[in-house]
Order: structure tokens, then C-alpha cells, then sequence
DNA sequence: TTGGCAGTTCGCATGAGATGCAAATAAGGT
DNA sequence: ACCTTATTTGCATCTCATGCGAACTGCCAA
């Protein structure tokens, strides 16, 4: 997403108003590379701003996700993640800890795919692909 | 999954019991590929054996899916799905009409990830690799 | 600087999806 | 046929998320 000064322009010229909420989670997710969850922002949020509703945060964040400024994912379970890096990227998931990471993929295009019935063929249009690689980070593979 | 038959075989082997809930349950998920949710299968079962519970489908697919026999996905929003095809498969979703289709894909082991940080290289150990499709089926190209 | 409209915040209610729990019931080995 | 043990069920509970309305506040305009 883009920086919390360009937010601000973004939203004044689209009639939205940029009130201490909006300018703390600017803040708080550019740049910022954990997925959090809105409860996640939330609790962090708090204590930079205490009162702020987490409802404030649900709302932001899915104004943002409408803007196009964050990217919204559901891993198997829990929560939804929430990512500032809205460039094309895919995902580590630590199965053992559920830390997410950005990874970068090279030889999308070049998949092969066959549907499960070859009357499918060339009847889907793929408009994004996404890529979720399930393992274990270094940190839980040493602990086991 | 295994058969119907060769399930309940696998099930008494196990000292669990095979009851009439169960063997419906068998037989609306093999060979389906609708990747249904578990209030989906609910409403099928429901029609041929009314006063089962909600309660025995949910169980029993956690059972299934414990067992390995079936596997479970959270597509972006809405319930979990289930999916009796165990092989190395991924899948197709229509944003349109959240149709869900197997496909196989060639070149996964091609691809070329690289992570955020370099310092995170080889950091990871994949266990396994979900592909999802995101785009529009035929009829919703079509509709369109 | 001030006024006021329109967009926001916030808390409570509500809803979907899923699971915990305990009493009643039934599978299936003996 | 019996008895032990697994299952089924319905209800309560939990998490995550959104609807709604009253109170509040950015920020443009005068």
C-alpha cells in the first residue's frame, strides 16, 4: 500500500476525511510485513491509542482492502490476514506457528493445468493465481 | 476417499462403529466433486434422512478429514469445503459463482521461489503446496 | 475563524460458522 | 440377548465479522 502521506491525499480527494484512527493504521501497516489480523491491529493500535474501537479497525481496513491499498487472505483457519504488499506475491505458511511470509514465484505462467474432465478444457479464465506453500519455518523445524 | 464398503471396513478395524448416519455420509461424498460445505451436505442428508443432526455431519467429517480420507480448504470467505479427492490436485474458483473445480497441474516442482529476504532462503521447508485459480467458469463468462 | 454538512467512530446487537458438553441411544463383540 | 463403548443430538458457547444508530468530528465554505 502506499505511504501513510499519500493515504492522506488519496483519501482527502476522494471526500474521505483522515481522521488520528486512519492516520495510526497507516502507520501501523505500511511496511508492515506480519499479516496481522484486525484483532491483531487492534490490540497494537490500542496501545498507541487507547479507546480506539475495533470496529473502527474492521472498517478501515476494509475500506483500505476496497481501495485496492491491502490484499485480504483467509489461511485454512482463523482470521483474516491482512497484507500492505499488494504487488504480485505468494505466501509461506508455518504450519506449526502460523507465521505467513511474502515469497516470490517465478514459473507461474509456465503451469500446466488439465481440469479433472477434459470437456473443462479452456472453459475457465483465470484471473489471478494463488500460491500457498505449507511447511515449517526454520525457527519450528529446529524445535521439533 | 475410500469407498463406502472398504470405509466401513477401515472404521470397524478402528473399534469405530458404522451407523446409518455414517453411510449416508459415505456415500453423498464419494466421487462427489462439489466440494460441499458441511451445511451443504447437511441439506442433502437431511432430505433422505430427516432428524439428522448438524451436529453428526460436522463430526463426522472432522473424523474423515482426521483420517485423511477427505481434505479440507477455506476458499477466501464463507464456510470450509470438503473435498473426497485426496490425490495431488488444486483448484479452480469462479469469483462469480464460487464454483469450485479440481484440475491438476504440471510444473509445480519447476517453480522458482525466492523469499522477501534473502537472508530467509532455504529457511523453509515445504511440505506442501496449494494452488488456487481464481477467475470465471464458462457459464459466468458467458452471463456476463 | 466559525458554522455546518457529511463522513466517522463506537458500542451494542446480530449473524454465520464451528465446536464443547452431557444425556440418551445404538452398534457390535461376547 | 447383553453389556460396554462409541455415537448421536440438541443446546450452549465461542470466534470472527458486520449491521445499525446516536454521538462526534474532519474539513470545506463563507
Amino acid at each position: 500500500m502506499r505511504t501513510p502521506a499519500e493515504l492522506t491525499t488519496a483519501f482527502r480527494s476522494l471526500g474521505l476525511k483522515v481522521t488520528p484512527q486512519r492516520q495510526l493504521l497507516f502507520r501501523l501497516l505500511h511496511d508492515n510485513t506480519s499479516h496481522p489480523t484486525a484483532e491483531a491491529l487492534f490490540e497494537v493500535a490500542s496501545a498507541q491509542m487507547p479507546g480506539i474501537s475495533l470496529r473502527t479497525v474492521y472498517q478501515t481496513l476494509t475500506d483500505l482492502a476496497g481501495m485496492g491499498e491491502l490484499q485480504s487472505f483467509a489461511f485454512g483457519s482463523g482470521a483474516i490476514r491482512f497484507d500492505p504488499n499488494v504487488g504480485a506475491h505468494h505466501h509461506q505458511v508455518c504450519v506449526s506457528c502460523d507465521e505467513i511470509s511474502d515469497v516470490y514465484v517465478d514459473g507461474v505462467d509456465q503451469l500446466n493445468v488439465s481440469p479433472r474432465n477434459a470437456s473443462d478444457a479452456h472453459s475457465f479464465t483465470v484471473a489471478s493465481t494463488d500460491i500457498v506453500f505449507r511447511g515449517r519455518c526454520v525457527r519450528c523445524a529446529n524445535t521439533v
